[in-house]
DNA sequence: GGTAGGACCTC
DNA sequence: AAGAGGTCCTACCG
């Protein structure tokens, strides 16, 4: 190889199989298959992320690097190394190769070396572009690559997934580690690498280890002066400093293998274009493979080859107006898919897509004719697919228009599939479920370029805006095929939405258009009262540090306390020191009662707590609609749990805690022609939930002695009668009860009740000793979780997780916390949504006046017209205690007033 | 204008 | 560092 090969050059080096892992994990394998069996999940995504990096940074030449199976040089250094990792998963095998196959058909080198990883290749030439003063990308997610990072040579990262890249330059390996990219390996080798089995120094972390690094400048200084380090951290590296010599072995790159190729044979666009698109045929990737294909990797010059007659996909029809939707509705009966935006430039335009033609409508645009001809496709479409239902009915009809045909929500869908998504609009699904990706929304301009902008660039803009949307309602219809199919392999997601989610939506889109009446005199009262209060607050703390202050700004606050009034450090957080507000109650406590920072941090949590309530005064007063009701909307796809969730504005987190923020609830109140309202609420539905599923005798006999349950409880891990039980006691037991539902810890149960880890952790152990079900349950269910890749609720909602099986400690505990309370908050929420539906049934068909309007977890709001409040007194309470038969009863509490103050029971 | 982080409200 | 959410505010970035 000549030595000036590389000069000038910038090529990409990728490791191999540590991109297809992570592909592979990042992507469902059962949702990407060539339909011969075989999972392509890990060959999709690392094509996808080739052709990404490909495009935005252009390099001239690429090599890929894969492992070879079997040992390394490095297991004979330690026969542990890289042990303990789990078998490769059954869906992986045989991807490597179709990998490599996808590359021998892009022309793309790769490279395998007995003896040695992939990272010892890339290394390799990492080095060589350099001597030669070319440039080096290098694509891997093992940090050991950290250390070759310098000048010509930059490490992209993947955050998440495989499409996101962190770019690691040297001043961003030094911002993140405290370290050059060389001294990199020096932290790793003190701080151990769990994915290589690697094990640091007990106690020392990437901070101590910087610290140390750069006080005795590298790893052979600090091991040096091991002797003089003082604390536990210091004794702890004297007991492993062999370990960490042989981790320093194991984690160096090396940089200078002989390699039998030539550099020439790495350029790209050697590739053969029919060859890929073969391939990419066989591994069944679909169009937009094939669209977002570089031509990088082909000769220059050498077009797409001319699709052959007979081959070509048309393109679909246009639907642009009257005489476009009269075709549709001539060629009846058909099937519509619709996605909405609202868009600066271009109004309310309204993605319209079937099979064949795809379009979109400028609704304030539109002729009388094509108006009207619209309004009949709404209606007579044989089934419209929608991601969505309320909020496009809800858009619809504010554009004068009625969504009156049958409709399938495909978020619904896929949200009861899979939920825990991000977002389930058109765009996520279709990327989400079929791996497309559409072309970026345009940006919104601001107003001062919407006012000097042509009109020509506006038409620009609106045509890019319009097939954007035109594609994502486009997206829908293989979107759905693709859920017919997954409903077909996992059939019971089918109950959970016909029985459930689907009666639901429509439940859901009645209480938005009900809303809930706001009390005026009392919210501007409220206002009035609470504005002066913040007012105060910020004259009185004003006038103690006596400059300028915005008490809203953590940031100012740090300034404030811990500099003007050098107050004592709290609790460390990213951004310095907390200021909220435990660690300021414990702050001000610690200071004498006259000083001024005592005086500072009292006003400073007043202005805290009453801002908040101005909040709630201010969005509900945004939120009023002229005949003074406010309209939540439930999202039903929100909450992975099954749980709804309440937005704009939120109704459920309206505050109950304090006398004073509990006044809120004066503001909302029976409407006109209501006599009151009437909340109805589960009683401890969650431990009952956890009595039921645990079918621990001592819970089950606590519920139905129908002795108060936390003092039952607390008799029993205290071994006292329950007469004898003390308020600590009863409010131990509670934090026990409830953190166990939460995948408790102990040092999160001490912190909870201010007592030490000892203490916490000899109360947990207590309560389990009395109540053996429900450890035993815990641990079962965390299991079986495991084992099957999700938790479970009564009704069979799943929820998946696939961290249950990380390595990464803190992403695998997190999961299992999630997996233990997942089943029993989730079954709450199955049994709250039974009820919902059985109420509102119940009160249609027996002609009432009376409504339901909220949910709030385990808690309904209804409407009570005059004379029906026992019927739906008892509708509510059959409707909710009947909704789902438990091992214990489900017990039901009402209250009635005038407000929801007022009907607080 | 969009996003992240901090804070804080609910069940 | 105990589960599930939403909203507001500031600060920051392009």
């Amino acid at each position: 190889m000549s030595s000036s090969e590389l000069t000038g050059q910038r090529i990409l080096l990728i490791d191999g199989h540590a991109m297809a892992f992570r592909a592979f994990f990042a992507l469902p394998a059962d949702r990407f298959t060539d339909g011969r069996g075989q999972s392509t999940n890990a060959v999709y995504g690392f094509t996808r992320m080739m052709f990404n990096v490909v495009a935005s940074e252009q390099p001239t030449h690429v090599v890929v690097a894969f492992d070879l199976p079997g040992g390394t040089f490095r297991d004979r250094i330690y026969e542990q190394y890289k042990g303990g990792r789990d078998a490769t998963p059954e869906a992986f095998h045989g991807q490597i190769g179709l990998i490599q196959q996808v590359l021998d058909a892009l022309g793309i080198v790769w490279l395998t070396v007995p003896d040695y990883e992939a990272d010892d290749i890339i290394a390799t030439l990492a080095a060589r572009a350099a001597a030669q003063e070319g440039e080096a990308l290098i694509v891997t997610s093992d940090r050991d690559a950290i250390q070759l990072v310098d000048e010509r040579v930059t490490l992209l990262q993947p955050v998440k997934g495989v499409t996101e890249m962190r770019r690691m330059d040297p001043a961003a390996v030094m911002e993140k580690y405290q370290l050059a990219p060389a001294r990199y390996p020096d932290l790793a080798a003190l701080v151990g690498e769990s994915a290589d089995n690697l094990p640091g120094v007990p106690g020392v972390g990437p901070k101590t280890a910087a610290k140390w690094i750069q006080k005795y400048g590298d790893l052979e200084g600090v091991l040096e002066h091991a002797e003089e380090i003082a604390g536990k951290a210091g004794q702890s590296l004297r007991e492993n400093i062999d370990g960490v010599r042989r981790n320093r072995l194991m984690n160096a790159a090396v940089t200078d293998l002989e390699l039998p190729v030539d550099a020439s044979a790495f350029t790209l666009g050697r590739g053969d274009r029919t060859a890929a698109l073969a391939v990419f045929d066989e591994l069944a990737f679909g169009d937009t493979t094939r669209r977002d294909l570089p031509d990088l990797f082909f000769p220059e010059g050498a077009a797409a080859p001319e699709p052959l007659a007979g081959q070509e996909v048309p393109a679909d029809l246009p639907i642009a107006g009257a005489e476009d939707l009269r075709a549709l509705l001539a060629a009846a009966p058909f099937e519509l898919a619709l996605d909405v935006a609202d868009d600066v430039r271009g109004g309310a335009l309204l993605g319209i897509a079937t099979t064949g033609r795809r379009g979109v409508l400028a609704l304030e645009q539109l002729d009388q004719d094509a108006s009207s001809a619209l309004a009949e496709v709404l209606d007579s479409a044989e089934l419209v697919h929608v991601a969505d239902v309320p909020a496009v009915r809800v858009w619809l009809r504010a554009q004068g228009y009625e969504l009156t045909a049958p409709v399938r929500d495909l978020a619904l869908e896929a949200f009861v599939l899979r939920p825990g998504a991000r977002s389930y609009d058109a765009e996520s699904l279709a990327h989400d479920l079929l791996g497309t990706v559409l072309d970026p929304r345009p940006r919104r301009p601001t107003p001062a370029t919407l006012k000097k902008e042509t009109a020509e660039a506006r038409a620009e803009h609106l045509a890019v805006a319009s097939a954007r949307l035109a594609d994502s309602a486009a997206a829908l219809l293989p979107v759905a095929a693709h859920l017919d199919a997954a409903q077909e392999e996992e059939p019971w997601t089918r109950p959970l939405l016909e029985q459930l989610e689907v009666p639901l939506q429509r439940v859901l889109e009645t209480l938005h258009e009900r809303g809930i009446a706001i009390d005026r005199p009392t919210l501007d009262q409220l206002k009035d009262e609470f504005d002066g209060f913040v007012a105060q607050a910020r004259r009185e703390a004003g006038a103690i540090v006596g400059e300028e202050v915005n008490l809203a700004s953590p940031k100012q606050l740090q300034a404030v306390l811990f500099e003007t009034l050098a107050l004592p450090k709290t609790r460390k957080i990213a951004s310095g020191y907390s200021t909220d507000a435990e660690s300021l109650i414990d702050l001000r406590d610690s200071l004498p009662p006259e000083s001024s920072g005592h005086a500072f941090l009292s006003w400073l949590l007043r202005f805290r707590e009453m801002s908040k309530l101005t909040g709630y005064v201010s969005g509900l007063d945004a939120a009023t609609d002229g005949t003074g009701r406010v309209h939540t909307t439930f999202q039903q796809t929100a909450a992975a749990t099954g749980r709804l969730a309440s937005t704009e504005p939120n109704l459920q987190n309206i505050p109950v805690r304090t006398a004073e923020g509990r006044r809120l609830r004066g503001v909302f109140a029976a409407g006109d022609g209501y006599e009151a309202l009437l909340t109805a609420d589960y009683s401890q539905i969650e431990m009952r939930i956890m009595a039921h599923l645990s079918e621990d005798a001592g819970l089950i006999e606590a519920f139905r002695s129908g002795e108060d349950l936390h003092r039952f409880v607390a008799s029993r891990v205290f071994s006292v009668a329950p007469e004898d039980v003390d308020a600590a006691m009863r409010s131990k037991t509670k934090a026990v009860s409830y953190g166990l539902a939460y995948g408790l810890s102990a040092f999160g149960l001490a912190r909870q009740l201010r007592i030490s880890q000892a203490e916490a952790t000899a109360l947990r152990d207590g309560y389990f000793e009395r109540f053996g079900g429900v450890r035993d349950y815990l641990r079962a269910s965390v299991d079986r979780a495991r084992e099957t890749g999700y938790t479970e609720t009564i009704l069979g909602r799943r929820r998946y997780l696939p961290d249950l099986r990380s390595d990464n400690r803190q992403r695998r505990e997190n999961a299992e916390r999630v997996a233990l309370n997942s089943p029993i908050q989730g079954s709450a929420a199955d049994i709250i949504k039974l009820a919902m539906l059985a109420v509102e049934s119940r009160m249609r068909e027996a002609g009432l006046g009376s409504r339901m309007l909220l949910q709030v977890h385990d808690e309904l709001v209804v409407e009570v017209a005059p004379g029906e409040l026992e019927q739906v007194r008892e509708i509510v309470v059959d409707g909710m205690d009947g909704a789902y038969e438990l091992s214990v009863p489900l017990e039901v509490g009402v209250g009635i007033g005038r407000t929801w103050l007022d009907a607080a029971h």
